[in-house]
DNA sequence: TATGAATGAGCTTTCATTCAT
DNA sequence: CATGAATGAAAGCTCATTCAT
């Protein structure tokens, strides 16, 4: 699939560019109607193309779902790890990674995530892709399970709450799903809701 | 409906209990597979009636969730009620009205509410009947948003963080919902939950 | 199921008329147009009743297919039975089991049969219900190897040649599908083509 | 198509080299899955070509099977001439025509001619090239047609028995498809199967 | 010429809802 | 009233065929 010169064929340029656009769209309409009410015509019809062309790049309307999954995830998880690897304390990098999750496209990526992985209905449906699915939750979990045992060890956060009970807190609290209200009908920037959130949770777990 | 001695009718009180049956077998499908996997066919079949006769007391599945939480929020509300009548400070009320949340009946059945009412897919279905819906949410934000202002005023907690946004985080860092991994995986009990859970969240909004 | 006087109940009754209504149009669209074109929405429309009824009945496009192959058997191995219970000699007995397969309703039950036994699209398809399938056709099977060893044990038949080839021939000499040509482009009679492909086969396994 | 030295030119040889490659895949394809089972991908796919390509040789997969029937035919044809052509008895021959259909390459040719030729559903399928169908299937027919007829003449075979029936006993008795049973669970050798139905047929066919 | 991505008609199957009994 | 058989719209998915490259 590589030409000499280490670059992409076009072919293959076309085919991962087409494939981008219906994972838009699929995450659109995902994001708008649900698991169940998104159906595999809408999205076609979305990108443009037909109904059959959306089998070409995904085998089942579950795998484009993890499709989408895995390539938030990985968005998700590089901007992540390039805050961690900053020089800050571990509250300041907590904070850094808890804006991203309210800002701009991260919001809709992982909202969507989070409402799938969290919906009791789609959860029984990827039983058996639920591996796939841990693992990619695994890797963000992982991450900010490192930030809060630094920010302990640190001093920074309290010892005398359990590591996963902050973790638990830093997604339900902070999962911009539940704050749209807060964009929408009290008109709040999410500058300003992730600044009081923000306090919220810090001072929730700082030492004493 | 009403016999002239004041008590409700044999037929009546039969009617009732049926229903209470089925909004109790509804209640327990749709926790387990989620709106769109539960059928009205299982349902009926759970409380060992027809399927024709699930659509005798509730005009669609729609509507069936419907009252599911109408009733559910009815419960909820009389428990809270009780709460906030107590001569006790703003916050051990709101305490107390969290412990509700993680236990026994109530995490089940606010489990269920806040799991239709977040999922993208379920919003959009109730859509038409979103105003019953919003009414009965915003008679328990209610009771909790005058918490709120009365600990404000009290001095207990933070004026500088808007109500609106305590109001936010209270639902969404303590619904249960999200803490099942912590009950079932990491085997913590639902009281040492709560425990820390509260403390962040009432540290978190506690006045500096 | 059955009512106290041990008739079936009318419900009951209605079902079975119901079901043997969608055999037997199910049966006829297959025999026109074999497994693969025929179309759950044509039998349907052929009972005059709606798609979805048929899966009332028989959960899957094979299982209503299987459903005749047992419903046909049954009838087959019936007449069978009664033929083989007759003190005829052996020679006699599979005379007129031959006889049966051309005449009438048999001649349709077991030219579907032994058509979708025998096309390779359709066995593998039934790979897995195969046991089910094997099991009916070994009954036939076991009936007509006995007769044809108690022809040999009477003298009857040519003990040189092997059981199961006669068994073989017996089936394809006599299977009514090929012979149709005979019927409706030589304009000859059953009777007739049933008398002479009998003569070639009993002079054909005849002892020397 | 022709060059002036009279051979074929390059281009056209290896068109001729892939259409055989087409259609011996496609064969063997068909073979194994049956009609309906049997798609252009994995046809294209055993070739080693793309899928476009195939219908750049054939216009259709209905032609595509056709083609191997005229292909198949063509070459039985050969044989059967040459078997005729040949000084023997009329039994001589009609028996060593007889062993081509159990023998090698003929059984699998035979085989699938017949089976796509009394299979329900794709004597549909081909009703419109019915007449190409026929016309190939004729050519054969005359050949055994003649056979019997010069047989009855010499007073080997019995003139009592219609030619056509005979004609139709003779493919399906000596049918390989029916026979595989044999030689597969039974264990026998093709030499034995064929020695013991030439036995039936001869000796059933065969003058008083 | 060869390709294989794109198409879309058509299939099986499900299930909320209706209604004759 | 209660029933559950019947309905039919709508979904996911397949694959022969086409056509721009």
């Amino acid at each position: 699939m590589q030409t000499v010169s280490g670059r992409l064929s076009l072919k293959e340029r076309q085919r991962r560019e087409r494939e981008g656009l219906i994972l838009q769209a699929a995450e659109e309409v995902l994001m708008e109607k649900g698991y169940y009410e998104a159906s595999i015509d809408e999205i076609a019809a979305r990108v443009g193309i037909a109904k059959g062309t959306v089998y070409l790049h995904f085998p089942s309307k579950e795998d484009l779902v993890l499709a989408i999954f895995q390539r938030d995830m990985q968005r998700i998880l590089q901007s992540v790890d390039a805050v961690i690897a900053s020089g800050l304390t571990a509250r300041a990098r907590l904070e850094t990674v808890q804006q991203f999750m309210f800002e701009g496209m991260f919001r809709k990526h992982f909202q969507l995530l989070y409402a799938i992985l969290n919906s009791p209905g789609t959860r029984r449906l990827f039983a058996e892709k639920e591996c796939a699915l841990r693992d990619l939750w695994a890797q963000l979990a992982e991450r900010v399970t490192t930030l809060i045992e630094e920010g302990k060890a640190a001093g920074e956060f309290a010892a005398s709450i359990p590591t996963p009970v902050m973790l638990s807190a830093f997604f339900n609290l902070l999962s911009p799903k539940a704050y749209e209200r807060l964009l929408l009908e009290e008109k709040m920037s999410p500058e300003e809701v992730v600044k009081h959130l923000g306090r919220i949770y810090f001072n929730g777990i700082a030492k004493e």
